[in-house]
RNA sequence: CGGGGAUUGGCGCAGUUGGCUAGCGCGCGCGGUUUGGGACCGCGAGGUCGAAGGUUCGAGUCCUUUAUCCCCGACCA
């Protein structure tokens, strides 16, 4: 991607409406666009990212079974109902609307009971289960408050997954594979290590569920860890947890974190609810088991965002950024041009992401823009380069000179990060 | 939903006790000099001061209502 085509520009001031960090990062170096409160738009290089996000998460769904589909954003109330929980007075998240004829909607902000709608129609035996079945989804919750940036809006990217099982057994054994995919997604997002598989509360449906809780001073949640234990408890439940796990309150370390992803066992509750059985081996009708497992697309994006950026701007993982290298041309020299542009396009038909800055820009502007944007690597080529090719760590100091057959090579190999190590 | 703060060119801000054609920085356009960490000079475009009422000879400034944004709290399946 040129920079000099891309209609997205930086800001060297910072927001006055936003004091949450992503917010203001990400609309600075031109990743989001605020709509109003909690509610931003995606732009080009923002978009790129949450791709590169959902993509992790897509490879590692489908490694454990998971069959990819879009539900529907408009959902019928009668459905909702027949689990109470279309009421305001149970979700007071909602937002409603109705047909020109008056027929009542709801917008989706889950889709536990839509999911289990469609499947009425597709499960009638043990045999068409398990099933484990996911989707983006951009999720609207009328919050009361929306804050943080984009880590609490009101239209929100979740990818949601809901598997249907036979037995609590079954579901049990796919419960703990997703557990281990989820530790997977968080791990290669660059966030594993500071990411927790908490106790919390499943509200009324079950005495606990598990929430993934990564450290992060600009959460809402409190945690108490035990790091040697690698056990993690949310605050909400903390006295229940400790008599369960056995251990002191004194061992435990506070921190502040966010919530990136919750899965639940919902057992055979709205199977029941919803009178949805299917015909067991014994020939009878059980009950179908439900689990449902989100990580909040967009909120990583936000929690990424967070606890990478420094003071010159975002430091995104190469996994997740929007290109892995930003090719910078500095100075208008002639020959320069023309060996930039040829760098850019030799890596681009390889397959290598580059934001190219194409502009006519001075060299500290395309720098800062450069680390405002949290490009993993700088490749900058110059009159004072000598023909070869500047190279830079997003979170380095030190600079390499390569030629340009070997920058090729190593972005073919994504080795960067040890040439430069 | 309770409490607090804010709203003035695209962005960030200033604007005295009401008083002249509403300023500044950045950005933007044109010309010139520059060219490795956000250059400089000159010229220029761009604002019904969130909105609606009201007080006044006169309102960005005072009063009323209202909208939106941010923060704290409550809420967060």
């Amino acid at each position: 991607m040129k920079l000099s085509q891309l209609f997205t520009k930086t800001s060297k001031t910072v927001p006055a409406d936003e004091t949450a960090r992503n917010a203001q990062l990400l609309i600075q170096a031109g990743f989001v666009y605020k709509v109003m409160a909690g509610v931003y738009a995606y732009t080009p290089l923002g978009l790129k990212v949450l791709e590169n996000i959902k993509r992790i998460v897509r490879e590692e769904m489908d490694a454990i079974g998971g069959q990819e589909l879009i539900m529907t954003n408009l959902q019928p109330r009668e459905v909702w109902e027949s689990t109470t929980r279309w009421s305001d007075d149970v979700v007071d998240v909602w937002f409603k609307t109705e047909l020109k004829d008056g027929t009542p909607l709801g917008l989706a902000w889950s889709h536990e009971e839509a999911i289990m709608e469609m499947m009425r129609q597709f499960i009638g035996s043990y045999k068409d289960m398990p099933v484990s079945v996911y989707q983006f989804q951009t999720k609207l919750r009328n919050e009361l408050r929306a804050k943080s940036g984009i880590m609490r809006g009101r239209e929100f990217v979740m990818k949601d997954m809901y598997s249907l099982h036979a037995s609590a057994e079954d579901l049990d054994a796919y419960y703990q594979q997703v557990i281990e995919a989820y530790k997977k997604v968080y791990d290669r997002l660059g966030i594993g290590k500071d990411t927790f598989v908490t106790f919390a509360s499943g509200g009324a449906f079950t005495k606990f569920s598990h929430e993934f809780q990564t450290v992060c001073d600009a959460g809402e949640d409190i945690l108490y860890l035990h790091r040697g234990k690698n056990v993690a408890v949310n605050e909400e439940v903390l006295d229940e947890a400790i008599k369960e796990l056995g251990v002191g309150k004194d061992e435990l370390e506070k921190v502040k974190s966010a919530e990136v992803g919750n899965i639940f066992n919902f057992g055979t509750e709205k199977a029941e609810q919803m009178h949805m059985t299917f015909a067991g081996a014994d020939g009878k009708e059980h009950p179908i088991y439900l689990a449902s497992y989100g990580i909040g697309i967009t909120r990583v994006m936000g929690v990424i965002v967070e606890k990478m950026a420094d003071d010159k701007g975002i430091v995104w993982p190469e996994n997740v950024a929007p290109a892995y290298i930003y090719l910078a041309r500095i100075g208008d020299d002639a020959a320069v041009r023309e060996q930039t542009d040829a760098l850019y396009d030799a890596l681009t038909s390889q397959g290598c992401l580059v934001l190219y800055d194409d502009r006519d820009l001075r060299a500290g502007e395309k720098f800062a823009d450069a680390d405002l944007m949290g490009i993993p690597y700088r490749a900058v080529i110059s009159p004072k380069t000598g023909g070869k090719v500047e190279l830079k760590a997003r979170t380095g100091d030190s600079t390499t000179l390569m030629t340009a057959e070997e920058l090729l090579q190593h972005c073919k190999q994504q080795d960067l990060a040890d040439v430069l190590a």
